[in-house]
DNA sequence: TCTGGGGTCCTAGGACCC
DNA sequence: TCTGGGGTCCTAGGACCC
């Protein structure tokens, strides 16, 4: 029985994205240490003289981490995730900007669509990278896809002036550990017969799929490489790991990924969430935190409308002081993008769980998502006005006070 | 002075149904 | 004392990714 044929996968990922799409608005940056997150304040200001004047990392107070950092400031030990606070004690004289969604989402389009026009098997991986099938290009199979890998750097670099690291292999999980081997504006090719080599010596967390948690477990039986993960008793693995993620760690090892590259997917949830600046006491900050609650709300609604859909499934999530979470849902009768749904499903939520911590964080979250065409096309009723009743209707709701809660829910005793 | 915000997928127990 | 079995839905938590 035949095989598949070999297919030709790219993982192409934009070097330092958000970093490099500010550095084309601010060139005099070029070769500085810069840092993007802790938020949207510390905008650059123009002088009179007509200079731009930045913040610097050590004048930073706050909760934000880090997005993104240049290559030089990497060199410094800066890297995303860690909290702009500590980011700030290696480099303070590191520039700090602030996040510019619309931006890079502007470039993030630019960049796909350039992409797309060279091969159009195309998987979004969030907003600086992408899965590419080059498999049925003319020629590709031919030079292991390195003159369609060119291609496609080209044309990114042509559209945004960008740079981004190419990885070109069989298969998706192998391209995304290739695309990192020479960043940045990398191109790096891969066989299979290649992977004792080249993959092997690689710590096994360079697995997309090994987090952590998976890699101090590992570390634990003395597994560190993706070699010494490969070399596992696949039985070992099965009984220390579960079935499912124990097989896959065998698959893994040995470079071996079938999944096609996917180019499109409905979503499964939306949702909104926020960290205060200081932590808030469900009784003491009780009207602040039940505005932000409702807020939270309003934008899920919009975010909802906007996309089109309608969700079933309305959830909350709490983080404490120290840094624990939980979360609660509820299911609807019906699909709902109303507000005042939503709002009355999320104070549901909230009354079972026990408040006596303070909170860190809050959110919201719409699952069971239904497209709303699909939800009223049968009947053939007007989108907008009649699914948000839906579920309110079947609630009996329009009679209940709706943005009474958990935080609200103190006897409200008229003063003198 | 630790630790954002937006997602996906998996597991697991209990309810409920046939 | 023993007490089916399978399927689906609901809920909570956690690992992981960008």
């Amino acid at each position: 029985m035949p095989s598949s044929p070999t297919r030709l996968i790219a993982h192409l990922d934009m070097d330092a994205f958000y970093a490099s799409v500010d550095l084309l608005r601010y060139p005099e940056l070029r070769g500085r240490a810069v840092v993007i997150g802790g938020g949207r304040r510390h905008q650059p200001v123009m002088r009179a003289d007509g200079r731009r004047e930045f913040s610097a990392l050590r004048d930073y107070t706050g909760r934000g981490v880090i997005t993104t950092s240049t290559y030089e400031a990497r060199a410094l030990g800066v890297h995303s995730g860690m909290g702009v606070m500590k980011a700030a004690q290696l480099a303070p004289d590191a520039v700090l900007l602030p996040v510019d969604f619309d931006e890079y989402r502007k470039y993030s389009r630019l960049f796909k669509a350039a992409v797309r026009a060279v091969a159009p098997i195309v998987e979004d991986r969030g907003i600086d990278e992408i899965y590419v099938d080059l498999t049925d290009l003319p020629g590709a199979l031919e030079d292991g896809g390195r003159a369609a890998g060119q291609a496609l750097k080209d044309a990114v670099h042509a559209a945004t002036g960008l740079t981004c690291s190419v990885g070109i292999t069989p298969n998706k999980l192998l391209s995304k550990i290739c695309s990192e081997l020479d960043k940045p504006n990398g191109l790096t090719l891969l066989s299979f017969e290649d992977i004792p080599a080249r993959i092997w010596p690689l710590a096994a967390k360079k697995i997309n799929g090994i987090g952590p948690k998976a890699t101090e477990k590992l570390a634990g039986f003395g597994i560190h490489t993706v070699g010494e993960l490969a070399a596992a008793d696949p039985a070992f693995l099965l009984a220390n790991f579960g079935k499912s993620y124990g097989a896959w760690l065998t698959e893994a090892a040995h470079g071996r990924d079938e999944r096609p590259v996917v180019t499109y997917s409905e979503p499964k949830s939306i949702s909104r969430e926020t960290t205060f600046e200081r932590d808030l006491h469900a009784v003491r900050d009780r009207a602040v935190l039940s505005g932000i609650f409702t807020e939270l709300c309003v934008q899920l609604a919009g975010d909802l409308a906007r996309k089109g859909y309608a969700s079933r499934t309305i959830g909350i999530k709490l983080r404490f002081d120290d840094f624990k979470s939980v979360t609660r849902d509820l299911s609807l009768p019906a699909h709902t993008l109303d507000a005042r749904t939503i709002r009355h499903a999320a104070g549901t939520c909230l009354k079972r769980i026990d408040l006596t911590r303070r909170l860190r964080l809050l959110g919201v979250r719409a699952g069971a998502l239904a497209k709303i065409a699909d939800l009223v096309a049968p009947q053939g009723v007007h989108a907008e006005t009649v699914t948000p009743l839906l579920a309110r209707e079947k609630l009996g709701h329009d009679t209940l006070p709706l943005f009474r809660t958990a935080f609200d829910a103190e006897p409200r005793v008229p003063h003198t």
